[in-house]
DNA sequence: AAGAAAACAGATAAAAACATCTTTTTTGTA
DNA sequence: TACAAAAAAGATGTTTTTATCTGTTTTCTT
């Protein structure tokens, strides 16, 4: 559903939103290493989000990427829509070329209340309340070390 | 999530099934002009299907594709696994390496009720009863007439 | 000022997915 | 038996996605 560099630019995005601040940069090494993604795939993506005010960046020694304020109170949603564009959501999962509820394809009333409930999550909250709820859970985003969320 | 192929084989199993039978068959242009899908695609597709005894063909004038008897008690997870493979719905929606309740990632919550229900229709039920369902509602599998499953 | 660390930019490459084209084989029909 | 219709098979081409490589620019530290 999600292209690959989509969902590492989440990863990347909500790792970031916990670790870092404008105090603490990370670079893209760490944050591949603790996704386990590739590198310098990684390294273009975090360019184009840090063009798109998504991810704040600083060159440099001890420069790296990091959340801005500002960029904590995007949603998922313009991470999804700046990598994947916004139909990601709006296709038919039979491959109809409309998915709407008035004329269903066989698995439309399965599909439709996942999209969504998984739409509302992405466009409704910032990225800073997502974080808050994910520390308050028991939620990971690499497998790496998956307590990674309860160390705070 | 699943792949243009894999959604072109469905659609094409499920028309097959309403409107082929031994004595019915139809060829690849029919079936690609009826579903909106490339010709040529969905030829290679069908002999694919056919191979995997998922569905049903003969050669010659009057040939074409047909669902036998035996062909319409495979199940559409069937169909999956044949043409994407069966590990389409064990991916984590975040791209992590395994999807798992005991380490969830933070949309798992959303995404695994959604993956069991679907997995439940694909895997439970016959493409004779899965089609048989579809006359008694008010299900597509084309745009282009969009009463074809009414027409019965 | 020199050097190093880091992001940035642009080019390139590899793989997968998607799609088409050409030829062959089978088989019903005139 | 000749012909035509249709699937089958194999080769080829295109596009998209994923990934890497090489060099440049910025900026901190010494
Ligand atoms: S119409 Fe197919 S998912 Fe909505
Ligand atoms: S762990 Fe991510 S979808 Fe299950």
């Amino acid at each position: 559903m999600l292209s690959n560099a989509c969902q590492y630019a989440i990863r990347s995005i909500l790792y970031l939103s916990i670790y870092s601040d404008k105090d603490n940069k990370i670079g893209v090494k760490k944050i591949a290493e603790e996704l386990e993604t590739p590198q310098p795939f990684l390294a273009k993506l975090l360019q184009q989000l840090t063009r798109s005010d998504l991810v704040s960046s600083t060159k440099g020694p001890n420069g790296g990427f990091f959340l801005s304020t500002a960029n904590k109170q995007n949603a998922i949603w313009d991470i999804v829509t700046n990598i994947d564009g916004s139909e990601k959501f709006d296709q038919c999962f039979l491959g109809l070329a409309r998915c709407e509820d008035k004329n269903p394809c066989p698995v439309h009333h399965i599909t439709a209340p996942f999209k969504k409930k998984i739409l509302a999550d992405f466009k409704d909250k910032t990225i800073a309340v997502f974080t808050e709820e994910l520390k308050n859970s028991r939620k990971i985003i690499s497998l790496k070390e998956f307590d990674a969320l309860q160390q705070n």
